[in-house]
RNA sequence: GGCGAGGUAGCUCAGUUGGUUAGAGCACACGACUCAUAAUCGUGGGGUCGAGAGUUCAAGUCUCUCUCUCGCCA
């Protein structure tokens, strides 16, 4: 039995999550919980939602609430939707929780102690009538270079100049459209990264088998122009996790907070303590998963993100972790996805293109939308999701392969032979052939997952469940039963058994309806079928089952036709 | 502009270290079956692997040039 530390990207607190978020990070991250679960391994799968910053500020006073009453409100709102979509966090936690505080100043106070931070003073633009300091993307002016009258602080979308927001001709806030705004000297932490480049370059050249996609980012940061930069931790705002060195104070920094991406990963840790914290067990619960001089040495570390989130999880966190100089676990494996795109183009937030979580969980079951997500995650490439693809999908997959068979087997024994597994006849070749193809396939499966290769494992999983219908069709208990209807009996006691193994193996992807299934035909053994043949042979003659709903309805042209409609433009 | 990732059957995608007639699912056509959610199973048609050049006995797979798409640029 391993021990199995997973922790997804954590999703930030202002609104919910569009399907492409939700593929990109948490889905493939409970996919692999839940597999290495069934699999009888020790695992803690931890998320969060990512709490501070101005996004955070500005959405909570455009709510009209204070910030931290809105944060745990969305808080709440994130936590129920990924209920929906059956995510099996072990904790859902906060980065604004009092572990994270507490965490996060530790940190910062052991990099100060080893040297690695530095203290800078910069000009930065202050808006008076907003009562504070804007970043840059939240001033908007006239550019320098061609004229364009709403170039941002950090570039022109026009012309695509870098600028830094001095540069902006009749600058103004975009928070309140003030044009009171005056430059103000201000003083920041710097983590000093360029000091530890060299420490993560070999720790990147290490890992040899991370996907191209997690590795050539991580590369690019740290060879890039200059090389990787040294990287501002504080900033000055009202919401986030004051400045402290440790539990110190931090003279010069009062006022001030930590920088959202140094206290996010921070979290994953403090997370776990939360974990804890709402267990009711003592600190070394949670370090036993974080520290290898506190029984963490066996846990193997599994990060799941999209491709936007890598730079800082390769480089930044990391940074933090080595440079605190204490035996914290470093990420072993980054598992990291592509952008899945729209019906053409993109999700759009604030556009309201796309489907969110929530609008998802309103038309279908999570298992519908997760079978999808997984069978087409942007694992090599961006993918695409369109209503099209969706409606087939669904329709064939789930509801003709798998929901169909478990529909076919439970009904015809029923009618021929009543609602228990029936008892007489002997196992054939066919039987013998089954058997053999499906632990070679289970295995096949298993490597897939193993690898989470999460496109491959989903189209292994399929090919499961297709063998199911070959044998049944070249099988034909309902012609057998007509002239030896022990045969047939022995046919339908092998399917019957067939449904709860195809549970088993179907619960990472489509968890309801395999409760479904397991349900149906009465058991509550979970067991990995790695012996094969005894699991096929697992439900005893008379053992009562029972036929379920249809697993999964179809799609009809015209729900498809009506969805394209309402998810095109702005949400309402 | 710089960097990165891609451009493989109508659609969504696989194609390991270069090696026999380029694969899967869907869609399409035909056939079988009738237990089942008009479901299932089988067979078949369909691709000059973005364009061009090069290396090689041999290239979708390596090199160069060009072209298109997407993303990132703190």
């Amino acid at each position: 039995m391993a021990r199995i530390l997973i922790t997804s990207a954590i999703p930030y607190i202002n609104g919910i999550k569009h399907l492409g978020n939700l593929v990109g990070s948490q889905l493939p991250a409970d996919l692999f919980a839940r597999y290495n679960r069934a699999r009888g391994h020790e695992v803690m799968f931890i998320c969060a939602t990512d709490e501070h910053g101005t996004p955070a500020e500005l959405a909570a006073a455009k709510a009209g609430k204070p910030v931290a009453e809105y944060c745990a409100e969305m808080h709440e709102v994130q936590a129920e939707i990924a209920k929906g979509f059956r995510l099996s966090f072990d904790h859902f936690g906060r980065s604004s929780s009092q572990r994270n505080h507490a965490l996060t100043q530790h940190f910062a106070g052991r990099l100060a102690d080893a040297g690695l931070i530095r203290e800078v003073e910069e000009q930065q633009v202050y808006s008076v009538d907003d009562g504070r300091f804007l970043p840059d993307r939240y001033i908007e002016g006239t550019c320098p270079n061609c004229g364009y009258d709403s170039a941002r602080g950090d570039q022109c979308d026009n012309c695509t100049k870098q600028l830094d927001p001095t540069d902006l001709i009749n600058p103004h806030s975009t928070i309140s459209g003030s044009t009171n705004l005056e430059v103000r000297t201000t003083k920041h932490l710097y983590l000093r990264q360029r000091s530890l480049r060299d420490k993560l370059e070999a720790w990147i050249d290490s890992k040899k088998d991370w996907p191209i996609l997690t590795t050539s980012i991580a590369k690019k940061w740290l060879n890039d122009g200059d090389g990787l930069q040294d990287r501002g931790i504080t900033r000055d705002l009202h919401w986030g996790i004051p400045v402290k060195k440790g539990d110190q104070i931090w003279p010069g920094m009062e006022g001030k907070v930590f920088y959202v991406w140094f206290d996010a990963p921070i979290e994953y840790i403090a997370c776990t303590a939360e974990w804890a914290d709402a267990q009711g067990l003592p600190d070394a619960a949670w370090q036993r998963w974080w520290r290898t001089d506190m029984g963490a040495s066996d846990v193997t570390y599994y990060q799941f993100m999209g491709k936007d989130n890598v730079p800082f999880h390769t480089l930044s966190f990391p940074a933090t972790i080595l440079g605190s100089g204490e035996p914290w676990k470093l990420v072993d494996y980054l598992k990291s996805f592509n952008y899945l795109n729209y019906d053409g183009g993109q999700f759009s937030t604030s556009r309201g293109r796309g489907v969110f979580m929530d609008q998802a969980l309103s038309i279908l079951p999570s298992d519908y939308w997760r079978w999808w997500l997984l069978s087409h995650a942007p694992e090599s490439a961006d993918s695409e999701f369109t209503w099209e693809n969706f409606q087939v999908s669904v329709n064939k997959d789930l509801a003709d392969v798998l929901g169909n068979l478990v529909s076919r087997v439970t009904k015809f024994c029923v009618s021929k032979f009543g609602n228990t597994v029936p008892s007489a006849g002997e196992m054939g070749e066919q039987e013998a052939r089954l058997i053999e193809e499906l632990g070679q396939r289970i295995k096949d499966y298993a490597a897939c997952m193993e690898a989470m290769e999460v496109r491959k494992a989903s189209a292994e999983l399929r090919a499961i469940w297709v063998i199911g219908n070959e044998y049944l069709q070249a099988a034909a208990p309902w012609s057998v039963v007509k002239t030896d209807p022990e045969r047939a009996q022995a046919m339908i006691r092998l399917s019957l058994n067939l449904i709860r193994v195809y549970a088993i193996l179907s619960a990472p992807f489509i968890p309801d309806a395999a409760a479904t299934m397991m349900a149906a035909i009465g058991s509550d053994d979970w067991t990995w079928p790695d012996d094969i043949a005894g699991a096929m042979t697992a439900l005893p003659a008379g053992h009562a089952f029972s036929v379920p709903e249809n697993l999964f309805r179809k799609i009809t042209d015209e729900e498809r036709a009506d969805w394209q409609q309402k998810f095109a433009g702005i949400r309402s």
